[in-house]
RNA sequence: GCGCCCGUAGCUCAGUGGAUAGAGCGCUGCCCUCCGGAGGCAGAAGUCGCAGGUUCGAAUCCUGCCGGGCGCGCCA
């Protein structure tokens, strides 16, 4: 069987064939599992397919066990040791070292790419993430939101898809007029207006605006939100996430696109005055009930907007617009959905990632987010106090429909207490190693003809580092790229253990193949790296 | 009241049908003639919220209940 660059996936694929053959061509039911099994005695991976079979032919499990375990062990040839059949009629498959070292000759030769374009149909998608208000400065929770949103795109575009980053705007409407209103105020040495803005940013926009206490609310208002957007683009800059485009609310008004979405709704016939204002028939594609487009005194709603803005996406043509939004969106959600196929998008083709709150920690006691009235921890205070790296890795560490608690005196930590520290930590040693051994010994090294044995040790890294590639598809298809903080780690972890128990140079005085030990290293470094480069987080060549 | 999310070790959480449920932190006890000790090893620690059900097999799927978070405007 010759090796690609995801040897794994041929495993997996090698014993659903053998299944597939066994059952006569039967593949009804669900695919095969193929994992690393708990017990180091139950083989490299282990497969149910031989359950699975059994329940098709209604045979007994361990007799389907054994035949099938023959058929995998003739496909496979020498990549096997042995196939032992065990439990209920598990088939567990013992990798021989020839294998481990074919397969690592591949996903070296995959070079940087290895563990990526893995995935099976690639799609246009459009990302929507952060938009935050361009009245206030971006707090904790914005944060969260461009550590997701960014790392979600890099491992979409790394698996395989064609993503466009978008952020939305809000430059339209009653809070934006408050907004140069409050301005306005602070020019003058006022206070701003009841629901205004009461920020000192506010005071500083104020002073950097000539005149500001004789203008036009309305220019106040736009001149505001052009510096408070080139704020917030050096501050995502500098916190490594990058957007295609800012899309503005005012251009899209500007534009007539709320008129026109509506007039797709009404030739739809999805739309009904009732009481004086306009609707939109909702409950139709499952909402709770329907909902006003225009109220009854002439003005769109915001909903309006948004339809009007995901109108416009629909009709760039994207295969899948995915909205990343904050838990106080999550009521809206419905709505939107049903907006979106009222708009004929297809169900399924917009999905919306709610995001759960953050929460700051010293040591475990909550810190307090709000400092005084209007003012909060932004992004630039979060990346000054413990850096990007720490910031995104720990913003990353949860799946984004859980509550985050960030503690802060843990990620200022440069010790194993912090996991950043310790995932970059394993990849500059091995960066040390190389380095020691030299850029020609390296070269050479990776073109030997190698002869180790493994070490249970090499064995167990080389295994982690197979992963990869599932590990990005499961991240992009579950859009979730939490997994790969514990990926990294779980990949340092075990190139520790590796590093302890084999001598990568000088390893000829151990009995092993120094030229196979530095190959298998060069793998965990750029395992190590990619992973960290999904994340947002940098993997430095020393410390 | 309705809807969504969550309930797993002391704490924070992984784990969307497989074998004896994992990790980090914390705790206890160890390890520096060694390529980076910014490291490593071992141990204690769990009725997977509760009760039923489906299945050869359930933390995982279904139903009900309990507890927590958020949301339910002709606001934005």
């Amino acid at each position: 069987m010759p090796e690609t660059t995801n040897p794994l996936a041929d495993l997996r694929g090698a014993v659903a064939d053998a299944a597939r053959e066994l059952s006569g061509g039967d593949s009804r039911g669900s695919a095969p599992s193929f994992d690393r099994p708990p017990r180091p005695d139950f083989g490299d991976y282990s497969s149910n397919a031989a359950l699975l079979v059994a329940g098709s032919l209604g045979e007994p499990p361990r007799a389907v066990a054994e035949r099938l375990g023959a058929l995998v062990r003739e496909r496979l040839g020498s990549a096997v040791e042995r196939v032992d059949v065990a439990g209920p009629g598990f088939l567990n498959l013992f990798m021989s070292d020839e294998w481990c070292r074919r397969v690592l000759s591949a996903a070296l030769a995959a070079g940087e790419t290895y563990g990526g374009g893995m995935v099976d149909r690639p799609e246009r998608v459009l990302v929507e993430f952060v938009s935050a208000n361009p009245t206030g400065p971006m707090h904790i929770g914005h944060a969260r939101h461009a550590a997701y949103g960014d790392s979600l795109c890099r491992v979409l575009e790394f698996a395989g898809h064609e993503v466009e980053r978008e952020f939305y705007v809000n430059d339209y409407g009653s809070q934006v007029r408050r907004f140069g209103e409050s301005i306005r105020a602070r020019a003058r040495g006022e206070e701003p207006p009841e629901d205004g803005y009461r920020g000192e940013y506010v005071r500083e926009l104020a002073e950097r605006l000539p005149g500001a206490a004789e203008r036009d609310v309305d220019e106040l208002a736009e001149e505001g939100v052009r510096l408070m957007l080139e704020g917030m683009q050096r501050s995502l800059e500098r916190f490594r996430v990058r957007f295609d485009r800012f899309f503005s609310e005012r251009e899209l008004h500007g534009r007539e696109a709320v008129r026109h979405a509506l007039d797709v709704l009404e030739e739809r016939e999805h739309v009904y005055p009732h009481d004086g204002a306009v609707w939109l028939r909702s409950s139709t594609f499952g909402d709770d009930k329907d909902r006003v487009l225009i109220r009854s005194n002439g003005d769109w709603t915001y909903f309006a907007a948004d339809i009007a803005y995901h109108d416009h996406k629909l009709e760039r043509g994207y295969d899948r617009v995915i909205d990343v939004l904050g838990a106080d969106h999550h009521g809206y959600v419905g709505r939107m959905q049903a907006a979106w196929q009222a708009l004929g998008g297809k169900p399924g083709s917009l999905e919306i990632v709610i995001m759960q709150l953050v929460h700051l920690t010293e040591r475990g006691q909550r810190a307090q987010m709000s400092k005084r009235q209007g003012e909060f921890v932004t992004l630039d205070d979060l990346v000054d106090d413990i850096g990007v790296d720490a910031a995104r890795f720990f913003l990353l560490e949860r799946s984004h429909d859980t509550p985050l608690d960030l503690d802060l005196a843990r990620a200022r930590e440069q010790s194993q207490e912090n996991p950043v520290y310790y995932v970059q930590y394993a990849h500059a040693r091995i960066a040390s190693i190389l380095r020691k051994a030299g850029e020609e010994r390296v070269a050479e090294a990776l073109s030997a003809d190698w002869g180790e044995r493994l070490h249970p040790s090499a064995r167990a890294l080389l295994k982690r580092l197979l992963e990869l590639p599932e590990e990005v598809e499961q991240a992009a298809a579950r859009r979730a790229p939490h997994r790969l903080t514990a990926y990294a780690h779980e990949t340092a972890q075990s190139f520790s253990a590796f590093y302890r128990d084999c001598r990568v140079l000088g390893a000829a005085e151990e009995g092993g193949d120094e030229d196979f030990r530095i190959a298998l290293s060069l793998l965990a470094k750029r395992v190590l790296a990619r992973s960290l480069d999904l994340l947002g987080v940098e993997a430095p060549e020393q410390m």
